[in-house]
DNA sequence: TTCGGCGTATGATCCGGATCACAAGGCGAA
DNA sequence: TTCGCCTTGTGATCCGGATCATACGCCGAA
Protein backbone atom coordinates (compact mmCIF):
# COMPACT_ATOMS: atom_id res chain seq x y z
CA UNK A 1 0.00 0.00 0.00
CA UNK A 2 1.06 3.65 1.17
CA UNK A 3 0.49 4.93 -1.97
CA UNK A 4 3.36 8.09 -1.72
CA UNK A 5 1.13 10.02 -4.52
CA UNK A 6 -2.27 9.27 -3.95
CA UNK A 7 -2.63 13.34 -3.98
CA UNK A 8 0.36 14.70 -5.67
CA UNK A 9 0.18 18.73 -5.94
CA UNK A 10 -1.98 19.65 -9.39
CA UNK A 11 -0.58 21.92 -11.81
CA UNK A 12 -4.52 23.03 -12.95
CA UNK A 13 -4.47 26.62 -12.70
CA UNK A 14 -7.88 26.64 -11.95
CA UNK A 15 -7.85 24.74 -8.49
CA UNK A 16 -5.90 27.69 -7.23
CA UNK A 17 -8.21 29.82 -5.46
CA UNK A 18 -9.41 26.26 -3.84
CA UNK A 19 -8.28 26.28 -0.42
CA UNK A 20 -6.38 22.93 1.26
CA UNK A 21 -8.96 21.96 3.14
CA UNK A 22 -11.72 21.73 0.21
CA UNK A 23 -9.10 20.10 -1.59
CA UNK A 24 -8.07 17.28 0.67
CA UNK A 25 -11.49 15.77 0.05
CA UNK A 26 -11.37 15.23 -3.51
CA UNK A 27 -11.71 12.53 -5.17
CA UNK A 28 -9.31 11.53 -8.21
CA UNK A 29 -11.04 9.87 -11.52
CA UNK A 30 -9.13 8.59 -14.39
CA UNK A 31 -11.13 8.22 -17.71
CA UNK A 32 -11.12 6.85 -20.95
CA UNK A 33 -12.07 8.45 -24.15
CA UNK A 34 -15.64 7.38 -25.05
CA UNK A 35 -16.68 6.37 -21.75
CA UNK A 36 -20.00 8.42 -20.26
CA UNK A 37 -19.15 9.91 -16.91
CA UNK A 38 -22.29 10.83 -15.84
CA UNK A 39 -25.97 10.62 -17.50
CA UNK A 40 -28.29 12.84 -18.27
CA UNK A 41 -30.83 12.84 -15.31
CA UNK A 42 -28.18 11.45 -13.02
CA UNK A 43 -28.08 13.32 -9.76
CA UNK A 44 -24.56 15.10 -9.91
CA UNK A 45 -22.44 13.44 -7.36
CA UNK A 46 -20.20 16.65 -7.10
CA UNK A 47 -18.48 18.95 -8.60
CA UNK A 48 -15.82 18.08 -12.00
CA UNK A 49 -12.60 19.89 -12.08
CA UNK A 50 -10.63 18.03 -15.20
CA UNK A 51 -6.79 17.66 -14.95
CA UNK A 52 -5.96 15.95 -18.15
CA UNK A 53 -7.34 14.82 -21.32
CA UNK A 54 -10.87 16.54 -22.32
CA UNK A 55 -14.73 16.43 -21.12
CA UNK A 56 -17.54 17.28 -22.96
CA UNK A 57 -20.81 18.00 -22.26
CA UNK A 58 -23.40 16.59 -24.84
CA UNK A 59 -26.85 16.24 -25.50
CA UNK A 60 -28.37 14.01 -28.18
CA UNK A 61 -31.09 14.89 -31.16
CA UNK A 62 -33.43 12.32 -32.55
CA UNK A 63 -31.72 12.35 -35.30
CA UNK A 64 -28.50 11.24 -33.81
CA UNK A 65 -26.76 13.89 -33.90
CA UNK A 66 -24.21 15.01 -31.09
CA UNK A 67 -24.39 18.95 -29.47
CA UNK A 68 -21.35 19.59 -27.37
CA UNK A 69 -22.81 22.46 -24.92
CA UNK A 70 -19.64 22.61 -23.02
CA UNK A 71 -15.95 21.52 -23.51
CA UNK A 72 -13.08 21.80 -21.02
CA UNK A 73 -9.66 20.40 -21.21
CA UNK A 74 -8.56 21.70 -18.04
CA UNK A 75 -10.42 23.55 -15.57
CA UNK A 76 -14.03 22.87 -14.14
CA UNK A 77 -17.36 21.65 -16.27
CA UNK A 78 -20.40 21.48 -15.58
CA UNK A 79 -20.42 24.28 -13.18
CA UNK A 80 -23.73 25.04 -13.15
CA UNK A 81 -24.53 21.62 -12.00
CA UNK A 82 -24.14 22.51 -8.21
CA UNK A 83 -27.56 23.91 -8.30
CA UNK A 84 -29.33 21.24 -10.26
CA UNK A 85 -30.72 17.94 -8.97
CA UNK A 86 -29.79 16.33 -11.74
CA UNK A 87 -27.47 16.64 -14.74
CA UNK A 88 -28.79 18.20 -18.16
CA UNK A 89 -26.60 16.82 -20.47
CA UNK A 90 -24.43 13.57 -20.54
CA UNK A 91 -20.54 14.11 -19.05
CA UNK A 92 -18.61 12.17 -21.76
CA UNK A 93 -14.67 11.92 -22.21
CA UNK A 94 -13.57 12.77 -25.24
CA UNK A 95 -10.05 11.94 -24.32
CA UNK A 96 -8.32 9.77 -21.76
CA UNK A 97 -7.53 11.81 -18.67
CA UNK A 98 -8.05 12.28 -14.98
CA UNK A 99 -10.19 14.51 -12.81
CA UNK A 100 -11.43 15.77 -9.39
CA UNK A 101 -14.67 15.57 -8.13
CA UNK A 102 -15.61 17.96 -5.31
CA UNK A 103 -17.62 16.52 -2.89
CA UNK A 104 -21.31 18.85 -3.23
CA UNK A 105 -21.56 19.04 0.31
CA UNK A 106 -18.30 19.90 0.95
CA UNK A 107 -17.97 22.53 -2.04
CA UNK A 108 -21.55 24.32 -0.87
CA UNK A 109 -20.10 24.21 2.73
CA UNK A 110 -16.54 25.76 1.98
CA UNK A 111 -18.11 28.69 -0.26
CA UNK A 112 -20.17 29.29 2.60
CA UNK A 113 -17.31 29.57 4.92
CA UNK A 114 -14.25 31.40 3.00
CA UNK A 115 -15.19 34.44 1.35
CA UNK A 116 -12.28 34.46 -1.20
CA UNK A 117 -13.06 31.36 -2.75
CA UNK A 118 -16.81 32.62 -3.30
CA UNK A 119 -15.48 35.84 -4.94
CA UNK A 120 -13.42 33.73 -7.61
CA UNK A 121 -16.19 30.98 -8.12
CA UNK A 122 -18.89 33.90 -9.07
CA UNK A 123 -16.45 35.37 -10.82
CA UNK A 124 -16.20 32.11 -12.77
CA UNK A 125 -19.78 31.81 -13.22
CA UNK A 126 -19.76 34.86 -14.46
CA UNK A 127 -17.03 34.63 -17.07
CA UNK A 128 -18.39 31.16 -18.25
CA UNK A 129 -21.74 33.54 -18.01
CA UNK A 130 -20.21 35.59 -20.88
CA UNK A 131 -18.83 33.02 -23.03
CA UNK A 132 -21.90 31.06 -23.43
CA UNK A 133 -23.47 34.68 -24.41
CA UNK A 134 -20.68 35.06 -26.98
CA UNK A 135 -21.53 31.27 -28.08
CA UNK A 136 -24.81 32.52 -28.76
CA UNK A 137 -24.11 35.02 -30.53
CA UNK A 138 -21.95 33.12 -32.53
CA UNK A 139 -24.62 30.84 -33.61
CA UNK A 140 -27.04 33.66 -34.24
CA UNK A 141 -25.04 34.60 -37.52
CA UNK A 142 -26.12 32.76 -40.77
CA UNK A 143 -22.88 32.11 -42.90
CA UNK A 144 -19.69 30.16 -41.94
CA UNK A 145 -17.12 32.91 -42.68
CA UNK A 146 -19.31 35.41 -39.74
CA UNK A 147 -18.70 32.61 -37.47
CA UNK A 148 -15.23 31.73 -37.98
CA UNK A 149 -14.34 35.48 -38.06
CA UNK A 150 -16.91 36.27 -34.71
CA UNK A 151 -14.68 33.07 -33.06
CA UNK A 152 -11.33 34.61 -33.58
CA UNK A 153 -12.66 38.14 -32.57
CA UNK A 154 -13.96 37.05 -29.19
CA UNK A 155 -12.64 33.77 -28.36
CA UNK A 156 -8.64 34.95 -29.64
CA UNK A 157 -5.97 37.53 -28.74
CA UNK A 158 -5.59 40.46 -31.16
CA UNK A 159 -7.04 38.47 -33.36
CA UNK A 160 -4.90 35.47 -33.34
CA UNK A 161 -6.72 31.90 -31.78
CA UNK A 162 -5.02 28.51 -31.40
CA UNK A 163 -7.03 25.65 -32.03
CA UNK A 164 -7.02 23.46 -29.34
CA UNK A 165 -9.39 21.30 -31.12
CA UNK A 166 -9.36 19.00 -34.53
CA UNK A 167 -11.18 21.06 -37.28
CA UNK A 168 -13.95 18.64 -37.46
CA UNK A 169 -14.64 19.54 -33.58
CA UNK A 170 -14.52 22.99 -34.07
CA UNK A 171 -16.78 22.77 -37.18
CA UNK A 172 -19.24 21.07 -35.05
CA UNK A 173 -18.42 24.11 -31.98
CA UNK A 174 -19.47 26.59 -34.94
CA UNK A 175 -22.14 24.95 -35.86
CA UNK A 176 -21.37 23.74 -39.38
CA UNK A 177 -20.35 20.95 -40.98
CA UNK A 178 -16.61 20.37 -41.50
CA UNK A 179 -16.55 20.83 -45.22
CA UNK A 180 -18.54 24.40 -44.77
CA UNK A 181 -15.77 25.26 -42.49
CA UNK A 182 -12.94 23.96 -44.79
CA UNK A 183 -14.37 25.85 -48.00
CA UNK A 184 -15.21 28.83 -45.62
CA UNK A 185 -11.31 28.33 -44.20
CA UNK A 186 -9.85 28.06 -47.87
CA UNK A 187 -11.86 31.33 -49.50
CA UNK A 188 -10.99 33.48 -46.16
CA UNK A 189 -7.25 32.38 -46.64
CA UNK A 190 -7.37 32.86 -50.48
CA UNK A 191 -8.92 36.08 -50.06
CA UNK A 192 -5.91 37.19 -47.33
CA UNK A 193 -8.52 38.00 -44.37
CA UNK A 194 -7.22 35.17 -42.97
CA UNK A 195 -3.82 33.43 -42.26
CA UNK A 196 -3.40 29.89 -41.40
CA UNK A 197 -0.54 28.69 -39.87
CA UNK A 198 -0.95 24.64 -38.39
CA UNK A 199 -3.72 25.50 -35.69
CA UNK A 200 -3.06 28.84 -35.51
CA UNK A 201 -5.54 31.56 -37.54
CA UNK A 202 -5.04 35.18 -37.56
CA UNK A 203 -6.59 38.45 -39.08
CA UNK A 204 -5.82 40.40 -41.97
CA UNK B 1 -40.95 68.04 -1.71
CA UNK B 2 -41.40 64.67 0.34
CA UNK B 3 -41.76 62.47 -2.48
CA UNK B 4 -44.06 59.75 -0.51
CA UNK B 5 -43.38 56.96 -3.00
CA UNK B 6 -39.59 57.46 -4.15
CA UNK B 7 -39.42 54.02 -3.14
CA UNK B 8 -42.56 51.90 -3.34
CA UNK B 9 -42.31 48.03 -2.48
CA UNK B 10 -41.26 46.41 -5.68
CA UNK B 11 -43.28 43.22 -7.03
CA UNK B 12 -40.68 41.78 -8.92
CA UNK B 13 -40.00 38.33 -7.82
CA UNK B 14 -36.68 38.51 -8.41
CA UNK B 15 -36.29 41.58 -5.34
CA UNK B 16 -37.52 39.10 -2.59
CA UNK B 17 -33.81 37.97 -2.09
CA UNK B 18 -32.25 41.06 -1.86
CA UNK B 19 -32.10 42.44 1.84
CA UNK B 20 -33.97 45.45 2.90
CA UNK B 21 -30.04 47.44 3.53
CA UNK B 22 -29.03 46.73 -0.13
CA UNK B 23 -32.57 47.55 -1.78
CA UNK B 24 -32.57 50.84 -0.38
CA UNK B 25 -29.44 51.81 -1.90
CA UNK B 26 -31.24 51.28 -5.36
CA UNK B 27 -31.36 54.00 -7.93
CA UNK B 28 -34.98 53.86 -10.00
CA UNK B 29 -34.16 54.57 -13.57
CA UNK B 30 -37.27 55.13 -16.16
CA UNK B 31 -36.43 54.06 -19.87
CA UNK B 32 -38.31 54.38 -23.26
CA UNK B 33 -38.64 52.34 -25.97
CA UNK B 34 -35.48 51.89 -27.93
CA UNK B 35 -32.81 53.95 -25.69
CA UNK B 36 -29.63 52.50 -25.79
CA UNK B 37 -29.28 52.63 -21.39
CA UNK B 38 -25.41 51.68 -21.41
CA UNK B 39 -23.35 51.26 -24.79
CA UNK B 40 -20.49 48.04 -25.49
CA UNK B 41 -17.39 49.22 -23.74
CA UNK B 42 -18.87 51.33 -21.23
CA UNK B 43 -18.10 50.64 -17.65
CA UNK B 44 -21.02 48.98 -15.66
CA UNK B 45 -22.60 51.15 -13.10
CA UNK B 46 -24.60 49.04 -11.40
CA UNK B 47 -26.65 45.74 -11.24
CA UNK B 48 -30.10 46.13 -13.33
CA UNK B 49 -33.01 44.71 -12.71
CA UNK B 50 -35.96 45.08 -14.92
CA UNK B 51 -39.17 46.27 -13.04
CA UNK B 52 -41.72 46.78 -16.00
CA UNK B 53 -41.42 47.21 -19.68
CA UNK B 54 -38.34 45.02 -21.94
CA UNK B 55 -34.55 45.21 -21.63
CA UNK B 56 -31.95 43.31 -23.76
CA UNK B 57 -28.94 42.65 -24.66
CA UNK B 58 -27.47 43.26 -28.04
CA UNK B 59 -24.97 43.11 -30.59
CA UNK B 60 -25.02 44.42 -34.04
CA UNK B 61 -23.05 42.33 -37.02
CA UNK B 62 -21.53 44.81 -39.71
CA UNK B 63 -24.07 43.68 -41.89
CA UNK B 64 -26.34 46.28 -39.75
CA UNK B 65 -28.24 42.49 -38.07
CA UNK B 66 -28.86 42.81 -34.92
CA UNK B 67 -28.49 39.59 -32.19
CA UNK B 68 -30.14 39.52 -28.82
CA UNK B 69 -28.49 37.87 -26.42
CA UNK B 70 -30.19 38.42 -23.11
CA UNK B 71 -33.64 39.80 -22.84
CA UNK B 72 -35.66 40.22 -20.01
CA UNK B 73 -39.19 41.19 -19.02
CA UNK B 74 -38.51 41.44 -15.41
CA UNK B 75 -35.60 40.60 -13.13
CA UNK B 76 -31.90 40.91 -13.34
CA UNK B 77 -29.98 41.88 -16.71
CA UNK B 78 -26.08 41.52 -17.51
CA UNK B 79 -25.61 39.56 -14.39
CA UNK B 80 -22.37 38.80 -15.89
CA UNK B 81 -21.33 42.63 -15.74
CA UNK B 82 -20.94 42.60 -12.37
CA UNK B 83 -17.24 40.82 -12.91
CA UNK B 84 -16.53 42.72 -15.85
CA UNK B 85 -15.03 46.02 -16.41
CA UNK B 86 -16.69 47.07 -19.51
CA UNK B 87 -20.48 45.96 -20.59
CA UNK B 88 -20.17 43.31 -23.79
CA UNK B 89 -22.99 44.03 -25.39
CA UNK B 90 -25.60 47.05 -25.71
CA UNK B 91 -28.10 47.04 -22.82
CA UNK B 92 -31.54 48.74 -25.39
CA UNK B 93 -34.62 48.97 -23.61
CA UNK B 94 -37.40 47.14 -26.21
CA UNK B 95 -40.60 48.46 -24.76
CA UNK B 96 -41.10 51.48 -22.04
CA UNK B 97 -40.40 50.86 -18.34
CA UNK B 98 -38.36 50.90 -15.51
CA UNK B 99 -35.60 49.72 -13.66
CA UNK B 100 -33.66 49.21 -10.60
CA UNK B 101 -29.72 50.28 -10.47
CA UNK B 102 -27.78 48.66 -7.78
CA UNK B 103 -24.43 50.22 -7.19
CA UNK B 104 -21.96 47.87 -7.92
CA UNK B 105 -19.78 48.12 -4.62
CA UNK B 106 -22.86 48.20 -2.08
CA UNK B 107 -24.20 44.57 -4.49
CA UNK B 108 -20.99 43.41 -3.85
CA UNK B 109 -20.61 44.26 -0.20
CA UNK B 110 -23.83 42.87 0.44
CA UNK B 111 -23.12 39.47 -1.46
CA UNK B 112 -20.10 38.93 1.17
CA UNK B 113 -22.17 39.94 4.19
CA UNK B 114 -25.34 38.00 3.66
CA UNK B 115 -24.81 34.55 3.10
CA UNK B 116 -28.29 33.68 2.04
CA UNK B 117 -28.13 36.11 -0.50
CA UNK B 118 -24.83 35.03 -1.82
CA UNK B 119 -26.64 31.28 -1.95
CA UNK B 120 -28.93 33.33 -4.27
CA UNK B 121 -27.40 34.48 -6.26
CA UNK B 122 -25.17 31.81 -7.18
CA UNK B 123 -28.06 29.54 -7.82
CA UNK B 124 -29.34 32.18 -9.95
CA UNK B 125 -26.00 32.63 -12.08
CA UNK B 126 -26.16 28.57 -12.41
CA UNK B 127 -29.86 29.05 -13.91
CA UNK B 128 -29.18 31.33 -16.14
CA UNK B 129 -25.92 29.70 -17.36
CA UNK B 130 -28.12 26.51 -18.09
CA UNK B 131 -30.52 28.54 -19.87
CA UNK B 132 -28.00 29.73 -22.25
CA UNK B 133 -26.73 26.50 -22.54
CA UNK B 134 -29.81 24.90 -23.23
CA UNK B 135 -30.14 28.04 -26.05
CA UNK B 136 -26.51 26.63 -27.62
CA UNK B 137 -27.67 23.69 -27.71
CA UNK B 138 -31.10 24.85 -29.59
CA UNK B 139 -29.19 26.99 -32.09
CA UNK B 140 -27.27 24.00 -32.92
CA UNK B 141 -30.41 22.41 -34.32
CA UNK B 142 -29.84 22.69 -38.34
CA UNK B 143 -34.16 22.84 -39.16
CA UNK B 144 -36.39 24.98 -37.51
CA UNK B 145 -39.18 22.27 -36.63
CA UNK B 146 -36.28 20.81 -34.46
CA UNK B 147 -35.52 24.41 -32.94
CA UNK B 148 -39.29 25.12 -32.29
CA UNK B 149 -40.17 21.46 -30.62
CA UNK B 150 -36.54 22.11 -28.95
CA UNK B 151 -37.69 25.10 -27.12
CA UNK B 152 -41.27 23.96 -25.95
CA UNK B 153 -39.08 21.34 -24.43
CA UNK B 154 -37.00 23.29 -22.69
CA UNK B 155 -38.51 26.37 -21.90
CA UNK B 156 -42.19 25.11 -21.27
CA UNK B 157 -43.96 22.95 -18.99
CA UNK B 158 -45.28 19.77 -20.06
CA UNK B 159 -44.81 20.39 -23.35
CA UNK B 160 -46.80 24.06 -23.42
CA UNK B 161 -45.29 27.25 -23.92
CA UNK B 162 -46.62 31.14 -23.67
CA UNK B 163 -44.91 33.17 -25.49
CA UNK B 164 -44.62 36.30 -24.02
CA UNK B 165 -43.11 38.06 -26.91
CA UNK B 166 -44.31 38.81 -31.03
CA UNK B 167 -43.59 35.38 -32.97
CA UNK B 168 -40.99 38.26 -35.34
CA UNK B 169 -39.23 38.40 -32.38
CA UNK B 170 -39.56 34.42 -31.18
CA UNK B 171 -38.08 33.96 -34.75
CA UNK B 172 -34.86 35.96 -34.18
CA UNK B 173 -34.70 34.56 -30.93
CA UNK B 174 -34.72 31.16 -32.62
CA UNK B 175 -32.89 32.44 -35.37
CA UNK B 176 -34.87 31.91 -37.82
CA UNK B 177 -36.26 34.55 -40.15
CA UNK B 178 -40.09 34.91 -39.26
CA UNK B 179 -41.34 33.39 -42.59
CA UNK B 180 -39.24 30.07 -42.12
CA UNK B 181 -41.05 30.34 -38.42
CA UNK B 182 -44.37 31.12 -40.01
CA UNK B 183 -44.36 27.92 -42.09
CA UNK B 184 -42.47 25.62 -39.67
CA UNK B 185 -45.51 26.43 -37.21
CA UNK B 186 -47.98 25.71 -40.37
CA UNK B 187 -46.18 22.65 -41.00
CA UNK B 188 -46.61 21.08 -37.38
CA UNK B 189 -49.47 22.44 -37.04
CA UNK B 190 -50.98 20.58 -40.02
CA UNK B 191 -49.07 17.29 -39.11
CA UNK B 192 -50.80 17.49 -35.62
CA UNK B 193 -47.41 17.53 -34.05
CA UNK B 194 -48.81 21.25 -32.58
CA UNK B 195 -51.84 22.86 -31.49
CA UNK B 196 -51.88 26.80 -31.47
CA UNK B 197 -53.73 28.69 -29.49
CA UNK B 198 -52.97 32.63 -29.67
CA UNK B 199 -49.56 32.51 -27.99
CA UNK B 200 -49.92 29.33 -26.53
CA UNK B 201 -48.36 26.73 -28.42
CA UNK B 202 -48.52 22.56 -27.16
CA UNK B 203 -47.18 18.96 -28.01
CA UNK B 204 -49.65 16.56 -29.82
C1' DT C 1 4.80 -3.85 -42.28
C1' DT C 2 0.17 -3.83 -43.08
C1' DC C 3 -4.26 -2.44 -42.04
C1' DG C 4 -8.08 0.21 -40.30
C1' DG C 5 -9.72 4.38 -38.50
C1' DC C 6 -9.73 9.18 -38.39
C1' DG C 7 -8.74 13.94 -39.71
C1' DT C 8 -8.09 16.66 -43.69
C1' DA C 9 -9.62 18.21 -48.07
C1' DT C 10 -12.36 18.90 -52.39
C1' DG C 11 -16.17 18.09 -55.82
C1' DA C 12 -21.27 17.44 -56.99
C1' DT C 13 -25.89 17.64 -55.74
C1' DC C 14 -29.84 18.68 -52.96
C1' DC C 15 -32.58 21.08 -49.75
C1' DG C 16 -34.04 24.30 -46.38
C1' DG C 17 -33.83 28.82 -45.01
C1' DA C 18 -32.81 33.73 -46.40
C1' DT C 19 -34.42 37.15 -49.09
C1' DC C 20 -37.57 39.82 -51.81
C1' DA C 21 -42.28 40.90 -52.81
C1' DC C 22 -46.69 41.60 -51.45
C1' DA C 23 -51.17 41.71 -48.85
C1' DA C 24 -54.33 41.78 -44.90
C1' DG C 25 -55.38 43.07 -40.13
C1' DG C 26 -54.52 45.69 -35.64
C1' DC C 27 -53.62 49.81 -33.46
C1' DG C 28 -52.04 54.26 -31.92
C1' DA C 29 -51.43 59.03 -33.46
C1' DA C 30 -52.93 62.90 -35.89
C1' DT D 1 -61.73 58.66 -39.50
C1' DT D 2 -57.66 58.38 -41.80
C1' DC D 3 -52.94 57.53 -42.03
C1' DG D 4 -48.86 55.08 -41.14
C1' DC D 5 -46.41 51.55 -38.87
C1' DC D 6 -45.81 47.05 -37.42
C1' DT D 7 -47.07 42.20 -37.01
C1' DT D 8 -48.88 38.39 -39.31
C1' DG D 9 -48.90 35.52 -43.23
C1' DT D 10 -47.97 33.53 -48.00
C1' DG D 11 -45.63 32.99 -52.58
C1' DA D 12 -41.32 32.87 -55.59
C1' DT D 13 -36.53 32.79 -56.13
C1' DC D 14 -31.81 32.38 -54.76
C1' DC D 15 -27.99 30.92 -52.17
C1' DG D 16 -25.25 28.78 -48.73
C1' DG D 17 -24.70 24.89 -46.12
C1' DA D 18 -25.85 19.83 -45.53
C1' DT D 19 -25.09 15.66 -47.47
C1' DC D 20 -22.92 12.13 -50.22
C1' DA D 21 -18.88 10.62 -52.48
C1' DT D 22 -14.08 10.25 -52.86
C1' DA D 23 -9.10 10.61 -51.89
C1' DC D 24 -4.90 11.38 -49.35
C1' DG D 25 -1.95 11.31 -45.22
C1' DC D 26 -1.11 10.16 -40.50
C1' DC D 27 -0.92 7.08 -36.70
C1' DG D 28 -1.67 3.39 -33.59
C1' DA D 29 -2.75 -1.55 -33.39
C1' DA D 30 -2.12 -6.05 -34.93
Amino acid sequence: MGKADTNPPEREPALTPIPESLRASARRRAFTAGQVLYARGEPPEGMLCVLSGEVRLVRHTRAGGEIVVQRSRGGFVAEASMDAPAYHCDVVAAEDGEMLVFPREDFRATLERDPAFNRHWITRLSRELRTQRARNERLGLKTAEERILHYIQSEGENGRVTLSQTRKAWAAELGLSHEALYRALGRLRERGTLTIDGATLGLG
